[in-house]
DNA sequence: AACGCCAATGACATCGATGTCATAGCATTT
DNA sequence: AAATGCTATGACATCGATGTCATTGGCGTT
């Protein structure tokens, strides 16, 4: 790997003088330039980025920590934030946090220690005060998920507003018993979606219900046994709200014969294929990952400090099958 | 950000002792620890990893660059890697390149300008040999798609056995005329899928049609024109075989009503509850990323030049219900 | 008491690129 | 001809951590 020094000795003019071709300095005459070029070519020299970024002090990428890369919404955000950044020159680099709340500081902490320009973060944990220090040099952008013990730019889907909706339309189906299922109660999307959830059967008048609640229903095994936990109770549920895709998907096998309606938060792939096809509250996640990520590069302009009021994505409800509705010609 | 100057000069030490306590090197007096571990402390030292990587010349992140983060089946390589890495203290920096094969070098030189430890790579190109001079010093190896113009540890699956075993099962069906659709020709994997599935046509004595290929049905709409394009064939298929799961997912719709047998090349998300539910070729993209994370920090010991023969992971057949078979209990 | 040895610590150079300032050379002005 | 200005180039310092070697002082040996 050939240096700056080796091309200046092989072209006999000084490592400045390299470091000015190579950055298009207009103050190198013509025919300086031409020689410095072809020994560039020459000893086919590849800039340093790592001397590069630490005389610079800053990377020039972007981290972007998400629970779970295999989630397609996720994957979605990542995909637009890639899209975006790479416009610019700016590199992403991608890290999954993973279920566990305890490993969410170490593994960011990690990834800011390289000194990155910004980072973009959904979080799992339940306190993210400690991003503080960091967040006065480092703009920090938080995605589905509005961050806890700070303050930040953040953007976010209309939670509250899409659990109702889709409560409230199960009970236009004449559903009065409609279980609430999720993977975890802690993080702030999921609340909120109870919130919506519980403000939609209130206004209709129908008493909340602790025993229709799961919230235990993280992979196909557990999700099983919420549902047999459901079903086993004296009135079981006639129709279910399903708090994330991940969840909709695994309790799907659950479901089958019980014909139970069914409308989940967050569409995925084939939901309008299956039989019968499952109704979802639609997000944008390509959409969120686009403002997030140019709400980061606008904070590379204005300095890291400042922060918006969250942004609320709007929702919209998907009515296929599930549901109850008869399928859109 | 404090730095070991900082530190230095608050514990009334040298930098070079501060480093010695951090590094925990054992030539330290403990008194000695202690001041400059309470200055640390109380300055809230972090190591900038950027000027350390600098110094020992390489980072400590390994690369891992694949097509598309939203395909789940990359996705599981990638958490794999991920997997592994995370328990030696090695970074990953994980890109996706694109459908778009002239994006490839430019995004993995990117990369790889980081002074990358090591690279992960299925490569949607046709040529990597470009490759050769970054693979002296890093250890490459290649997931899913073997590498052309460049030799390097490989990992992928039997595409050819796969092909030739969902063909065969269609065969074994009563089936003659079956469609091979794909989105792309030029990846290995396809050339070896549609080998396999030539294989088991002269196996059978069935006379290759070329009409009933299809290479150019990536996304919902291509992938119904193509359908559409095989349909009015003279003598349409009576089953498919579809080279990869994103495929498969996208001529699902496209299939409906026309009563043809379907093998997919890859398992996804609920190809089990899909009405009929899909059968296809199983691979293990979770095996694949460990198996090549643990090459990569094999080569990181034994040296980066070295490679060996391909490794080949065996795939198999999952009978649900699209090929023909009857439900299993 | 003289010598050597080792442990603890520090001074300095180093990694590669680049910002700052100096200098040499040439042209233009008065 | 001297003064001035401007351009092309280079010397040197710098970013932060750390490898190398030197220095200091205490201890044990003969």
């Amino acid at each position: 790997m050939a240096t700056m020094q080796d091309v200046a000795l092989h072209a006999g003019v000084s490592p400045k003088t390299v470091s000015r071709v190579f950055n298009d300095d207009p103050h190198v005459l013509p025919e300086t330039r031409s020689k410095v070029e072809h020994a560039m070519r020459e000893l086919n020299y590849v800039p340093n980025v790592l001397a590069r970024t630490f005389r610079a002090g800053r990377s020039s990428s972007i981290g972007v920590a998400v629970p779970d890369l295999v989630d397609p919404f996720f994957a979605s955000v990542v995909h637009a934030v890639e899209g975006v950044c790479s416009l610019t020159g700016i590199t992403t680099l991608v890290t999954s946090i993973g279920p566990d709340p305890a490993r969410e500081r170490p593994v960011l902490e990690s990834l800011l220690r390289n000194q990155m320009r910004g980072l973009i973060l959904a979080p799992v944990s339940e306190d993210q005060s400690w991003l503080t220090r960091w967040a006065e040099h480092t703009p920090i952008i938080f995605v589905d998920r509005a961050p806890s013990g700070i303050e930040a730019d953040t953007f976010i889907e209309d939670d509250r507003h899409g659990a109702y909706l889709a409560t409230e339309h199960l009970i236009g189906h004449g559903h009065t018993r409609i279980g609430f299922v999720a993977d975890a109660t802690h993080p702030p999307s999921t609340r909120r979606r109870l919130d919506g959830y519980r403000a939609a059967l209130a206004d209709a008048g129908i008493a909340f219900d602790e025993s229709l609640v799961a919230c235990e229903a993280g992979g196909r095994a557990r999700a099983t046994a919420e549902i047999d936990r459901l079903w086993n109770n004296r009135m079981p549920p006639t129709a279910i709200f399903s708090s994330n895709a991940r969840v909709t998907m695994d309790i799907i096998p659950a479901l089958r014969g019980r014909g139970a309606a069914l409308v989940g938060f967050g569409d995925f792939q084939m939901a309008d294929q299956l039989t019968p096809s499952v109704s979802v509250v639609g997000q944008d996640p390509f959409e969120l990952g686009r403002l997030a990520a140019n709400r980061a590069l606008a904070r590379f302009a204005d300095g890291a400090g400042a922060h918006e009021p969250a942004s609320v994505l709007p929702v919209a409800l998907v009515r296929r099958e599930s549901c109850g509705c008869s399928p859109v010609s």
